[in-house]
DNA sequence: ATTTTAGTGTGATATATGTCACCCAATTAA
DNA sequence: TTAATTGGGTGACATATATCACACTAAAAT
């Protein structure tokens, strides 16, 4: 069950009213590992707080390709959900749990509402926007400017920052994310093995650079 | 000068402080077309509201390179200058004038005490994040992918939405806004012009597409 | 224990794009 | 008017990445 405490925890700068908001009106849920929670082009009904786990974001095409553009953690909020306004509805992103989750969901009829309630609601509306605008950059960035063996081992990077140097991933589950195929990343892999920045396993390799 | 009616007309939804606020404490600027606003890295000193003219926003990289995200119109704000806290103040994009421009600049010691005190700043705040958020999403999709030639056709449409469908780019132009090379641009517009999509010109194109 | 499947390694080749070299034509500067 | 600059066209080639084919091995399923 949800505790105020566990809200405390999570978002330590709400004010008081807005905890009761939440357990008044969120519904905690949990997810497997690997479920996708949003696909693109589907209606939005409820906004997305990450109490436990992570979540995986994603850009998707029409053709099912999918980029990889950042993890969501507890205490952070799937943006594109946190509608404020009914004119957008749509999911623009896919979001995949990568380890069994919970999350919180809001119906969005409150966002507006709760806009206008609270302000540290705001303020944390505005902060999730800001940071994952900051993360788009970021992968703009890589995309636009980076050949695939810097964009690989910023790609490792970033799991490694999340889940550590043992890095439990396929091959084939590294080139979906970066909308590449998998003899690409078993070559560039091979490289930094021989570079000595991993060491190889199968299913995983562990990350040793520097 | 500035005057409130025209900061009505710009942005109908605030409230009628925050036309006060800006009157006071904004200083309306101008720039001439081609120059550079805001730099990658650079220390963002005020927000940036565009009353007249517009503002193309880039991703910049070490080496020089830029990628072209997005058009700033009037009434639109550059999200990154929107600094609600003081640890985020360089600039992670680059700003350029593509006409004669004016803009508000507002000292960012605004941004948090506004926030505060206008809802409607903070509606304006997030709105201007938001569809900030989808333009980058937008420009990943792009980018991860399409190949060049659909790259090129989205940066023409988007051009011709902005100023027409007289395209008064040069090729070396379009180049550097795609992050390629001048014979890459010519050889895909060659391509169209057989395709019938557009009529060349020095200097300018014509697209005719459907 | 045997078969099947999933994960990986690797050569050969295709394709998209980047780079270089050079040309020509139009515009601008001298 | 002539020279210089800018914009554009195009072949040749380099490179990164995508794709195909197939082999090998560890793990999982039977």
């Amino acid at each position: 069950m949800l505790s105020k405490e566990t809200l405390t925890k999570l978002f330590p700068d709400w004010e008081v009213g807005l905890y009761d908001a939440i357990l008044n009106e969120a519904e905690l849920k949990e997810a497997k590992a690997g479920t996708t929670l949003l696909k693109m082009g589907q209606n939005i009904k409820s906004a997305m707080l990450v109490v436990e786990g992570t979540i995986k974001l994603y850009q998707e095409d029409e053709n099912g390709g999918e980029y990889f553009m950042y993890h969501l953690n507890p205490g952070e909020a799937c943006a594109v959900t946190l509608v404020c306004n009914y004119h957008h509805e749509q999911s623009q992103v896919l979001a995949k749990a990568v380890t069994d989750i919970q999350y919180l969901a809001i119906p969005i009829e409150f966002m507006e509402k709760w806009l206008n309630e609270f302000k540290s609601w705001h303020y944390f509306v505005i902060k999730t926007y800001r940071s994952r605008y900051e993360e788009l950059l970021k992968t703009i960035n890589e995309i636009a400017f980076k050949n695939m063996d810097e964009r690989l081992e910023f790609y490792i990077l970033k799991y490694v920052k999340q889940f550590g140097t043992i890095v439990n991933l396929t091959h084939q589950d590294i080139a979906k994310d970066l909308n590449t195929s998998r003899e690409v990343i078993s070559r560039l892999l091979k490289k930094m093995e021989h570079n000595g920045w991993i060491i190889m396993n199968r299913n995983s390799f562990d990350w040793i650079k520097k």
